[in-house]
RNA sequence: GGUCCCUUCGUCUAUCGGUUAGGACACCAGAUUUUCAUUCUGGUAAGGCGAGUUCGAUUCUCGCAGGGAUCACCA
């Protein structure tokens, strides 16, 4: 239903945009941004839409446009047309604070980089705040010397206040008089950051600009530039940023990883986005919200305002939910993928953790090394698998992935399946096989290799009779037998790991443990 | 330092003046289980401090303290 009667602005659908700065990978915040100005627009049948900021050319770097667009495309973040390069639009961008010049709402300054140190050196002796009130303001550009390089300055209101009206912080008001009047065009006649954000949002018709609050002092003096030309102000909405565990910003230290980290982990996508989207905004006490949900339910007002802090092991819990629900055939690819994502040695990616770390990725390479030493990386691993091998995993993944946590442990629980004979043993399972358990198999050997049915429940008769026979508690059977069959001491039920490994493989493996 | 923002369990949060302050993660204990995990039961744990408004403040106002963001011809 359209009601005609609805101003303009809310009858239309959003715009929005995600506007990262290639200057390195995606970072966590950034793809939380992302996520939010996503599920708005989706939410409203809007657009998002992704414009690259590359105007500064000496830090501009095209390995980082592509990391960010991999990362948001691992995220399954979608947006609308063509990624928009803030750098091809120089030109407009130039046009715009030539338009502001000649219509008197900006001006010239010959202010040398000198003269600026210099009287904001002078500032601060004098205790007063470095805000650069130009002489140019009033000068007369005929005053300088021909010639001479000048840089383009709004001429900013000096009374009165800006006010922002955001979505997230509220009414917030700055005094115009601590704002001073900002450089649009450097003397080498390119756009500031500033300029080109207001000048781009504007063709780009934006109608919400979503990000980050460490804009929130942007956000006056762009709103200043969108009054100088007549233009409408869109909706701002600056969410709070994400710290460390420590509080303070986040930084390398606190695990402020690119988003491709996550996914090395083993994270699934659906799973960071529900965990990401949950800190800073909330409904009621719903916690495992799923993506068509989260669309429905997603809003600007609910956002806090507080900065939240990262914590993995909740992440950890949220994936191992969606892990646990996946179709096994995404969870099979998704294994897959990741091996072929490990090129590196795994020795390397060991060396690189303190030996106390527990992430998925490098658990995973540790046990790869202690049980399977000719495989030194993920692309021999996946090598291992070979089609059968794969089949196998399939089969084995709804016992698996009630176990796992992340991809990482998924696959460390499959390791089982492409191990040679003679097994490796981690510790606990060499310490279940004891004579008396050696002496246990090889009694068991003949009644399994006498079932006619190589199923789960035929094998679990099988061994509970024995049990009952021999008067053994079933733990006691089934831990030398799940031992001797993957290696370890911890696995899917031992009937579902004789199942898939297969009658002769299966056999094969006990006969070598039988005394 | 100026400006702006924030402050409920260890962490993420609910609460829109009256609740035994709720949920989730983590942690602890127990039950189930062939291991592990799942699942289930229970438990420990919170309104920074000080005023004010009010019959009544976690909730509204002010102050203080603490934390954060930002102050470039970077983005």
């Amino acid at each position: 239903m359209t009601d005609t009667n609805q101003p303009a602005a809310s009858s239309t659908a959003p715009v929005v945009r995600f506007a990262p700065s290639p200057t390195g990978y995606l970072h966590i915040g950034g793809a939380r941004t992302a996520l939010f100005n996503w599920l708005y627009a989706k939410g409203r049948g809007g657009q998002f839409l992704l414009r690259i900021e590359d105007t500064d050319r000496e830090r501009n770097n095209p390995e980082a446009v592509a990391a960010i667009i991999d990362g948001l495309t691992w995220l399954e973040l979608d947006w609308n047309g063509e990624p928009v390069s803030q750098f091809a639009r120089a030109a407009r961008h130039r046009d715009v604070a030539h338009a502001m010049l000649d219509a008197g709402t900006a001006y010239r300054c010959f202010l040398t980089k000198e003269e600026l140190d210099t009287m904001r050196a002078q500032a601060e002796a004098e205790k007063r705040q470095p805000v650069v009130h130009s002489p140019w303001r009033d000068r007369s550009p005929d005053e300088a010397p021909k010639g001479a390089p000048f840089a383009i300055r709004l001429k900013a209101p000096r009374d009165g206040e800006t006010v922002i009206d955001d979505a997230v912080q509220g009414r917030v008001v700055f005094p115009n008089k601590d704002l001073d009047d900002l450089i649009i065009l450097r003397s080498d006649g390119n756009s500031t950051y500033n300029l080109a954000v207001v000048v781009d949002d504007h063709d780009m018709a934006i109608t919400h600009v979503i990000r980050g609050v460490d804009h929130l002092t942007n956000a006056a003096r762009q709103a200043q530039i969108y009054s100088a030309n007549g233009w409408p102000i869109p909706k701002f909405a600056h969410v709070p940023l994400i710290h460390g565990s420590d509080g303070a910003k986040l930084s390398k230290r606190h695990g402020a990883l690119g988003i491709e980290a996550y996914r090395a982990m083993g994270y699934l996508p659906a799973a960071l986005r529900n965990y990401l989207v949950r800190l800073g905004w909330s409904h009621g006490d719903d916690e495992l919200i799923e993506t068509p949900q989260l669309i429905e339910w997603f809003d600007l007002p609910a956002i806090g305002r507080s900065a939240a802090r990262m914590d993995l092991k909740k992440l950890e819990d949220t994936n191992a939910h969606y892990i646990r629900s996946a179709d096994n055939a995404e969870l099979l690819d998704r294994a897959r993928d990741l091996l072929t994502l490990y090129s590196g040695d795994f020795a390397a990616l060991i060396a690189e953790h303190d030996p106390k770390v527990m992430r998925g990725d490098v658990v995973l390479a540790r046990n790869v090394r202690a049980l399977l030493p000719g495989v030194p990386d993920g692309k021999t691993l996946a090598a291992r698998f070979n089609t059968a091998g794969w089949n196998q995993f399939a089969a084995a993944i709804p016992g698996l992935k009630e176990r796992a946590k992340t991809l990482p442990e998924l696959i460390d629980g499959a390791l089982f399946l492409v191990t040679a004979r003679p097994l490796k043993f981690d510790d606990k399972a060499a310490k279940l096989l004891d004579a008396e358990s050696k002496l246990a198999i090889a009694a068991l050997i003949p009644k399994l290799a006498a079932s006619t049915d190589w199923t789960p429940s035929a094998l679990e008769t099988v061994v509970r009779q024995h049990a009952e026979d021999t008067g053994a508690k079933l733990g006691k059977v089934a831990q030398p037998l799940r031992a001797a069959l993957t290696g370890r001491s911890v696995s899917p039920p031992v009937f579902d790991v004789m199942a898939v490994l297969g009658r002769a493989e299966a056999l094969a493996r006990l006969g070598d443990q039988a005394a």
